[in-house]
DNA sequence: ACGCAAAATGTAAGCGCTTACATTTCACCG
DNA sequence: CGGTGAAATGTAAGCGCTTACATTTTGCGT
């Protein structure tokens, strides 16, 4: 930029960004004829300030056109009103009806949410966490009880708020409100016992830095195993979240020999895999083979045979966590282990031996 | 860790929220033996910085466990690193997969983004940006192009750059990146009537507040007009994005004497629902009827049958998106107004008459 | 060695708001 | 009516950082 030369340029040193922009609590103090104060504490409590003035002060805000700065405001008062969650993937149903939920409460409470991801990693999921905390949230959702540790440390060293969702466990050391992957898998597992099969095969959910796809697996197992059914390692095929991978996992298990006579599902998507790699093959469910998913996301109900599935309280899950944050929020001490249910859904993707 | 250093601050009145907080820039300044200025440019542009003092500060940095306070960042000026965006529901894969990619470009150029969701009423998204404006968001995402006006002059007069997408129209006034809803359905109905269907029934999405899903029936009707189709009113069925309402809304199509022959449906999980509900009256597709949706869900390809649709390209949307608005607050000025084709993709859904 | 422009630093003034503390006003009471 | 405590308001000191401008260093040419 040319300048150095020896104009001396005058005048106020920082121009502003736009006329219309920034107006600041400033010019609405002048415009009402009041102290700044006032006017800041119109905006945080209203009737702590005398009619007269309120009523000045309301229309000079309408006039000017003014909009408080969050920045600002959460400078000085180092609160922001912000919450953050962060998310294995948005690229997904159920983890978007939760935070749908989650952030419809904070609305209410006029809490604004940020919203990261890290297509499961943990090691990105911290880098996110850094960077939201950066932003000053006052409070965070995490999904599952699969951290990294320097993310509690960090947590707790700033003392913000924060909880795990979409898990339970009694002995967590972190606040955690959710539903107990292992109990609902051996519900999942057990139920198809009852109804008499023996030989399965098992789609997981990708287990490595998840305990949810975890627990369920290990509740399989434990299920099967108090029935003295043992799974062989070709039995078991991890694999990710995505109908293409599931149904080549599926093939894979429909071409064992002797074949499982019930498929068991980490999640629902990946039950879709199943079940249209049953149809594709000829393979009749539930008469030929049963399945079992687990999320019962809504188009489960739907399909043809209906998924027999565990129902997964994602928006209750989203609403609790949302209030709980809210009560740690206003200094409340609320209770920091909530276990929720998980449902088996009987529908008829799956049918006694 | 070492302790304090000497209580060099002036006599603060009001106490740190937590020691291991509040480590401020100041702190790592007098750590490292410099002025905060030479922090602050190190921590925008290392190399502007000599060595011998870039590495104290480096570690004073690591030592102290210091993260800088993005609020007070925002403030002094006036740049957030912060993004908005508002869609008008998280709980559909399809904005979610967009969002999702979205994201992942902002958080390459370290910007965060804060989400925010309308359920469809263009009021509401109205509060959402107003709120989005207040934190400081350095630039906003808008699907489609319907929106409440004042909302684009608050954006044009606070400078704050923005973005439709999910839609295009060259005569917009409004940046936008998108593709044209419009066209995609004329191509959609077109392929069905070229393939011989004249009988149709049309399942579309709620068009109140909702520029796609008009231009898709608009699109839809202008193709059969073009062929001299009429369509009456009880052909054309509005229903929201839900499997359970489109089924009912198809089964009222079916029950249409004489019945379609084919079904154009507004989304991929309305054209579900219509799947759905022929295989549960027996009504064979695509040998009786024939079913095109509209996203092209990653599920859909899946389908038994396989669904024929128009691939909507959400992640591409997403990371232009993301490219444009960088760009624009780089100062550049990108091109505002970009195509992206929305294909139609032949699977086995539909059938010649 | 000296002189100079360029590069690196330091200084300090805010950014727009909240809030502790001081001051004024008000409603009531004796 | 003055006195009094409570309520309403004003004053002004920051919150932690960026950045314009001033000052010091450095690198080099001569």
């Amino acid at each position: 930029m040319a300048d150095d030369e020896k104009g001396k340029r005058p005048g106020s040193k920082r121009l502003r960004k736009s006329s219309s922009a920034g107006v600041t609590l400033q010019d609405v103090a002048a415009r009402a004829g009041v102290s700044t104060a006032t006017v800041s504490r119109y905006l945080a409590a209203p009737d702590q300030v005398r009619e007269e003035r309120r009523s000045r002060i309301e229309r000079a805000i309408a006039d000017l056109g003014y909009i408080p700065h969050g920045a600002a405001r959460a400078l000085a008062s180092s609160r922001a009103q912000t919450i953050g969650a962060i998310v294995p993937t948005l690229d997904n149903a159920i983890f978007a009806q939760g935070i749908q939920a989650f952030q419809r409460r904070l609305q209410e409470a006029r809490y604004t949410l940020f919203v990261a991801s890290h297509d499961y990693s943990l090691a990105e999921e911290r880098i996110q966490a850094e960077t939201l905390l950066a932003r000053g949230v006052d409070g965070m959702l995490l999904i599952g009880l699969d951290h990294d540790a320097r993310l509690f440390a960090r947590l707790d060293a700033l003392g913000t708020p924060y909880v795990n969702t979409w898990s339970y466990d009694r002995h967590a050391p972190q606040p955690c409100i959710g539903f107990d992957n292992y109990k609902a898998a051996l519900r999942q597992a057990g139920y198809l016992l009852d109804i008499g099969h023996r030989r399965f095969g098992v789609l997981a959910g990708v287990v490595r830095d998840n305990d949810r796809a975890r627990d369920r697996l290990d509740g399989v197992r434990a299920a099967l195993e108090g029935h003295g059914v043992a799974l062989t390692p070709e039995q078991v095929q991890e694999c990710p979240y995505d109908v293409a991978a599931s149904r080549a996992a599926a093939k894979r298990l429909l071409a064992l020999d002797p074949r499982p006579t019930a498929i068991i599902c980490g999640n629902d998507v990946i039950a879709y895999g199943a079940l249209l790699e049953c149809q594709a093959s000829g393979v009749g469910v539930p008469d030929d083979i049963s399945i079992v998913g687990f999320d019962d996301l809504p188009l489960s109900q739907h399909l043809q045979p209906a998924l027999t599935t565990i129902h997964v309280p994602s928006e209750a899950m989203g609403r609790k966590a949302a209030d709980f944050l809210l009560a740690r929020l206003r200094g409340e001490d609320p209770p920091d282990k909530v276990e929720m249910e998980a449902n088996l859904i009987l529908r008829n993707s799956a049918a006694p031996r």
